[in-house]
DNA sequence: AGATTTCCGATCAGATTCGTACTTAAACGG
DNA sequence: CCGTTTAAGTACGAATCTGATCGGAAATCT
């Protein structure tokens, strides 16, 4: 379709290509950050349902990310991959597993816990713990533990990944290098049987493997959302987890298929 | 990019997607702690409807804490009573010392900035900054950063100390190490001429020792209010101290013989 | 403790935008 | 020369977003 050069009329007319129009919404995205679909259509000469259909093929390849009214850069705005959207009705499922999870912790623990809105729910269970141990990589989950007087907090060092408000990267990973601690309570935006525990993005990835290595049990809290989803970083394989803690909802197929594995099953009734 | 496409007289127009709403809110209760719903809707020129929904949202996926009459950052301790009283205490005497300090900072730096309300006044200061590293042991300060895209925030690991949710003790230390910047940014409860400045606690004043080791140059950012006070541990004896960012109530034989000692004096006007 | 003011939640209406179906135009091949 | 295929434009119902209003709840003041 783009191959035909043979008419190249170079005269006031110009012939714009799919191919080239996209390039230029992409030029256009990429220098304003957003750009609403009106002024793009009207930037590329084109209608609007021509540029709603490039905006669909341009999201399909991660290029950029499309809204109610335009498109933006993606990175830029955008949380975590938008789980977060399906998540956002699940408090009583997520509140039930943080209490479930919580009957895991005994006094004088010392143990692990990775970022998530899941396991910050779950940190405020242990508030009423005594001689607890916590070391984290997430803001939130330090804050839900630092008015507990009992309860020791450790960050781990890092750049800030201002999304999840958590730590990433090489010092983080480092940090908790020789750390030994009882059990390390994970969450995460896929778990399949096949894969395991996995997350949309390398960084967080890393670290979250990191965490894990530190512990001498993992624990996966993961709603039913995410069970039988897989994203693009694998970070635990199945034989990795030693306790998975979620609700009903969860497909039992799956649920065997771990159980199978080795992995022990907390379903938390709501 | 909010101000790179301020200019709305010409096209009469702009295209404000909610998720960049949405992202907006988020950054101004990150900076502020705390935002009345007021001026949120007032900020982001829209109704205060849509304000609560886009809270409600935001609420909902645990990224921040809404309560009558605006919204808090997550995390029970943010709004502790001494805390918040301290922050209404003298802010127009800390905003005009977060001003001045702000103008010793350049794209492209990286500093270090200490705990305290002051620094973290200062630190929303540098949102519009680019390209900027910035290293820290404040929860706070983190967090005020955490919404800028183009400021990279590195924080220390350490135990949570809950009380001024800053990082602290040898791992804090030894994590800043290595670390070479150009200027610290630091506060303390007092500052004399004899002394320099000094806290109440060993701990902090370990880290913040470690924190001036790592920068070529020691701002201490101090409203009048600590000037010729002496508290029990000296962190920087004050040959350490190359600026000093006040305001007009300070003693000025502290001055002076500060001044003498060669610090340079930026003093704050209301 | 009671009254007043402020703020929140819910419902409704207006406007914009999205998705899909249908139509038109051009290119390709026989 | 004509049928088929692909891309682009038009149209319309559906979904979404935003703003306004009103009853009720919460907080503040006296």
């Amino acid at each position: 379709m783009i191959g035909s050069v043979s008419d190249t009329q170079s005269d006031g007319r110009r012939p714009v290509f799919a191919a080239e129009r996209r390039q230029r919404i992409l030029e256009l995205v990429r220098a304003n950050g957003a750009v609403s679909l009106r002024e793009l259509a009207q930037a590329v000469h084109s209608s609007e349902v021509t540029v709603r259909r490039d905006l669909r093929a341009l999201e399909s390849e991660g290029l950029l990310n499309r809204h109610h009214g335009g498109a933006t850069l993606p990175g830029e705005l955008t949380r975590e991959a938008g789980y977060t959207h399906k998540v956002s009705l699940e408090s009583a499922e997520k509140a039930a597993i943080a209490d479930l999870a919580a009957a895991l912790v005994e006094d004088g623990d010392a143990i692990v816990i990775g970022p998530g809105t899941t396991t910050q729910e779950f940190a405020r269970r242990l508030t009423r713990h005594s001689e607890l141990a916590v070391v984290t990589n997430s803001l939130l989950v330090a804050q839900a533990l630092a008015a507990s007087p009992r309860v020791e907090v450790m960050l781990t060092g890092g750049t800030l990944r201002g999304s999840i408000l958590a730590l990433v990267g090489s010092a983080a990973e480092r940090s908790v290098a020789g750390l030994r601690v009882r059990r390390a309570f994970i969450s995460g935006n896929g778990l399949s049987a096949e894969r395991g525990l996995s997350t949309p993005t390398m960084v967080v990835a890393g670290v979250d493997r990191a965490l894990a290595a530190a512990a001498e049990e993992v624990v996966v809290l993961a709603d039913h959302t995410k069970v039988g989803i897989d994203t693009m970083v694998q970070t635990i394989p199945p034989e990795g987890i030693d306790h998975l803690v979620t609700d009903e909802g969860a497909p039992s197929e799956v649920l065997d298929e771990l159980a199978g594995r080795g992995v022990r099953l907390h379903i938390a009734r709501l």
